[in-house]
DNA sequence: ATTTTTTACTTAAACGGTTAAGTAAATATA
DNA sequence: TATATTTACTTAACCGTTTAAGTAAAAAAT
């Protein structure tokens, strides 16, 4: 059941169990005709390090947490591959833990985590998080690094997209595709992306001179059909929007329905844009135009900075921040020809 | 920087570290007033148990490891969705490896987890695992779980969903749906999943009398822009197929993009089925039939099962096996009206 | 009043490694 | 030849926690 331990080589090769360890660890101290014997031995019994009797020790777990809201959604995912893939090639281990969008999970696990579990955190907070102790009480043992959805309030590394500016060229691009009742699909009031989107929507909607009545900001929830008979609703309304800004991807197959079922055609009636970085926005029809994320490496570059104040801890991570932009893809959501999506 | 240990409160109660321990531990060797008096300062101080230590001790880490090809993939991302709901509830953390499809990963991980890093293990193994010493060296030491690609040679507790049906299932609802020249896209031939599914094709291709030559099995591969090359090659030879039956969810943006350039109509001139749980499907157009398979429910039960036999180490694991159906869910691709889908 | 049992602790070993400090023998230096 | 240095080890302490074994004092039983 369990597997070789030091011990068992030490007494094979009737040596101390020091000489064992320094031996595997190259250190001049040793001989190399026994540093022959001991690897050769290591070798072949198949020898592995605990790693938790080294990680006792050195008071290091060589394991990063990642807490992420969710996994089903292709920022997510890709963001994880990045973090997953740096990790792996540094030798790290990666703990996932899931918030679910929930504040008292969040909570729970950061409160788990200063167990010595992992030398420090990445993580894209909940859209209930609004106060920020347990983040702040954590970075007190353990370092963080923040991804996406960022915590204004700590000072540490932010890897981030430029929210702002997409917010912005999303809007603009509507606007220039004709759309004078554009409504934002927000999904809290406290996320830091969301906030950072909608001042760039509000800052195109003013310098447009649109109506800001007709501008609107919907709030949606964690609960698809909800969701979907919000945006119904919306665009039944007599104040109907014809542009939808929606700012996360899971929102797309609400609007699509929605209009499906309404007989709205996309994007004669109403022209979409979605913050998303789903694979099939190519093939829906119309075509999905987005602002895709750069998510893989987002998660490279939130894991690399980590590792790199794992390495040599006298960095600020505060002056470790870095914005990666997003890219807006222009399809047919937004200017194909209204022929092209008849239902 | 470190946290809070029990020596410190030891220290600070003029107790042993024994009797702090064993507080904490609720111990009947310690009474209710000493009791009080360390849970008292150990919430005061915030006191975390340090994880590795226990672990050291046990021989135990409170940890599953996760192997999975890749997270961008919603069954997967499901799955591990499940999985870690299950993992929390129960107090374990979840360590998540991404093999990319390769062997050569899949055998360093496992190699390096015998380590005491995890008590044991949920896997799904790679498009590239045809052997598998690795596996097998492995479950000499630590508990195995398979989950949708399962290693047949490994006697452990499997959870699959019913792959030789549905691929029967979804050939003949292909064959009733009048299609007589149906090509299987496969991705591996060693996959279990693939092998099951391919032979519920040729069953169903056997008992309809079609033309076996007509009816063959595609290999794709891991690159997108050569699986579309592959796909609109075929779709333009002189057999083109009237029916696509991809066993992967990856392939249906290449299958949907060789139509549109190639002017090809779903339903019309070619019938779609695709194993996927994309929430997408829904919305392309036509929308998508599908073989859907209950991933955030496999995700539970290899969870629980795997904890089950850590909890009860008697239990024998090739004894739970557990099959859990998938549902062909019938769209346009297959039975809409051409019309619906002009392009 | 004496012995036994119970209570409520402490001591020390253990988990599997690492490493500072110690040491005997071999080699180099004066 | 006597002393200093280097080589190649070993011993023992330590990381933070658990737990078997030991113990003194109090309570119960005889």
């Amino acid at each position: 059941m369990s597997s070789v331990t030091i011990k068992q080589l030490a007494e094979q090769l009737q040596l101390s169990t020091a000489t064992i360890s320094k031996a595997l660890g190259d250190s001049y101290e040793i001989s190399e005709s026994t540093k022959k014997r001991v690897l050769a031995l290591a070798k072949e019994l198949n020898y592995i390090p605990n790693a938790y009797a080294g990680s006792l020790r050195h008071n290091k777990s060589k394991t990063i947490g990642v807490l992420v809201p969710e996994v089903t959604d292709s920022f997510f995912s890709l963001a994880l591959n990045g973090i997953e893939e740096v990790a792996l090639e540094k030798g790290y281990h990666t703990l996932i833990y899931l918030t679910h969008e929930k504040l008292s999970r969040e909570e729970a696990i950061l409160k788990a985590l200063v167990g010595g579990r992992v030398d420090g955190v990445i993580m894209s907070v909940t859209v209930e998080t609004d106060s920020f102790g347990h983040i702040h009480e954590f970075n007190r043992h353990l370092p963080v690094v923040f991804f996406d959805r960022v915590c204004p309030e700590i000072d540490t590394a932010k890897i981030t997209t430029d929210d702002f500016e997409c917010g912005y060229k999303a809007t603009q691009h509507l606007i220039e595709a004709g759309c004078h009742k554009i409504v934002l699909l927000s999904i809290s009031n406290s996320l830091s992306i969301i906030s950072e989107r909608t001042k760039g929507f509000k800052k195109a909607i003013a310098e447009y001179n649109l109506n800001e009545d007709d501008c609107r900001i919907v709030n949606c929830t964690e609960d698809p059909q909800h969701n979907y008979e919000l945006i119904k609703e919306m665009m039944q309304s007599d104040n109907r929007p014809d542009g939808i800004l929606a700012t996360v991807e899971k929102l797309t197959t609400e609007i699509y329905l929605a209009c499906q079922h309404l007989n709205i055609n996309i994007p004669g009636q109403v022209k979409v844009v979605c913050f998303s970085n789903q694979p099939s926005a190519i093939i829906l029809t119309p075509s999905l135009t987005t602002i895709t994320q750069p998510a893989f490496e987002m998660g490279k570059v939130a894991a690399t900075t980590l590792l790199k104040l794992l390495k040599n801890n006298t960095l600020r991570l505060k002056d470790e921040c870095t914005v990666i932009p997003s890219k807006l893809i222009i399809r047919n959501s937004t200017t194909g020809q209204v022929n092209d999506t008849i239902i």
